[in-house]
DNA sequence: GCATAAACTAGACACTGTCAAGATGGTGTG
DNA sequence: CACACCATCTTGACAGTGTCTAGTTTATGC
């Protein structure tokens, strides 16, 4: 990849232009993000990037798309490694999400914080949809119902997804750093206590 | 209130700013936020914010700090009207922050989802500060026990901040409309459905 | 080899926040 | 009461933004 071509097309420059986007929301935050700014980082004209993505709404639709990929991803990797039980599986399943958040801090809040992507874009919806979907499987194999048509696991998962996400939102804002006086704390020692609260939380339906 | 003097010296413009600058805000969207819409709308010249405000980074933590304010406001009116069983008091406390989230769906974002609003600023400390001991006191006299000295505390402090703020953020954020059918429900069944959730996950520390 | 379309550049436009310099008028002091 | 002071507000300029349009370059298909 990225042979980075001086030629006047640049062969790839979509992906191009999402990987300094995503460089450049993580060092400026999304509320100094430059379309012009990734445009000079690509090596490429202001007006490049409107011939790929439209707009910049429609460039920073693309990158959230690709963090909820990515954030799928890293839930299933810590599942797979929880073992067996769905109990595991769903708290492994909040791991995930908790670790993509701190790991993204930016792109998370682009992807949860933010009315700039585009929610009716279809990439956009049919992932976030499967995330959300995939937290629908988590909850239904330790409730055993599907949530969808039972309204009591409905909320269980409701209940779930709050917890995390929260915690989440209060771990990227930098809200949980005081309380839980993370700063003295290893990442084993950080990690049950995120175990911990997960557990809290989820306790109504994991007996 | 509001004579609107057509003076040179508006008077009281620091106050008139902060009411325009709301709505501003709620009607447009923290995205799009202008601080000369703000000075427009107050009917006062683009330069005038910056004598009372410095710029608009201060304009807008002054109104994130009124917004502490308000929360805490919000918290107070419901948990005096839940009764004396701290258990009530607590989820009382919960619907109060759900409360002011949705009714003020643009500000609860500045407040929480933005790094606008400058933390450092000592009234913007010291309301979140106190909206936070707030909290402190209603898990206390849940507990019966200091969050700030007992651990277990205040990981049950966390959880259930967690789960309030995490609910508030998917409300606000439209992504426990569909979830929990909120359209058809009547303002009491969707109350219901939030206790539910609260309930559920403050049932480690609610007995 | 050539026409056509895609990819990219360059300039203009309206808008933004901030800064500096000037105009205005209320307030306290003699 | 007069006058100086100073907070308040206006005005204009500046660099920066996203988007639009017209023009330039290059790849691709016939």
């Amino acid at each position: 990849m990225s042979d980075a071509k001086k030629t006047y097309h640049h062969g790839d420059l979509a992906v191009a232009l999402l990987k300094a986007a995503e460089v450049e929301l993580s060092e400026t935050g999304i509320e100094k993000f430059s379309l012009r700014a990734v445009a000079k980082r690509a090596g490429v004209s202001h007006g490049a990037p409107a011939h790929h993505f439209g707009d910049a709404r429609g460039l920073l639709t693309a990158l959230a798309a690709d963090g909820y990929k990515r954030l799928l991803a890293v839930q299933t990797a810590r599942e797979v490694a929880a073992g067996s039980d769905p109990r595991d599986v769903l708290i492994a399943s909040g791991l995930g999400y908790l670790d993509f958040a701190q790991a993204n801090p930016e792109l998370f809040r682009l992807m949860f914080n933010s009315s700039i992507p585009n929610r009716e874009d279809v990439r956009f919806f049919d992932i976030a949809l499967a995330v959300f979907d995939h937290l629908v499987d988590r909850i239904q194999s330790v409730t055993q119902k599907n949530p969808y048509e039972d309204k009591d696991s409905m909320l269980d998962l409701m209940t779930s997804w709050s917890v995390v996400h929260g915690l989440a939102e209060l771990l990227v804002s930098g809200r949980a750093e005081r309380p839980l006086n993370l700063a003295s704390l290893t990442d084993v020692e950080k990690e049950a206590a995120l175990v911990s609260i997960l557990d809290r939380a989820n306790r109504s339906i994991l007996v």
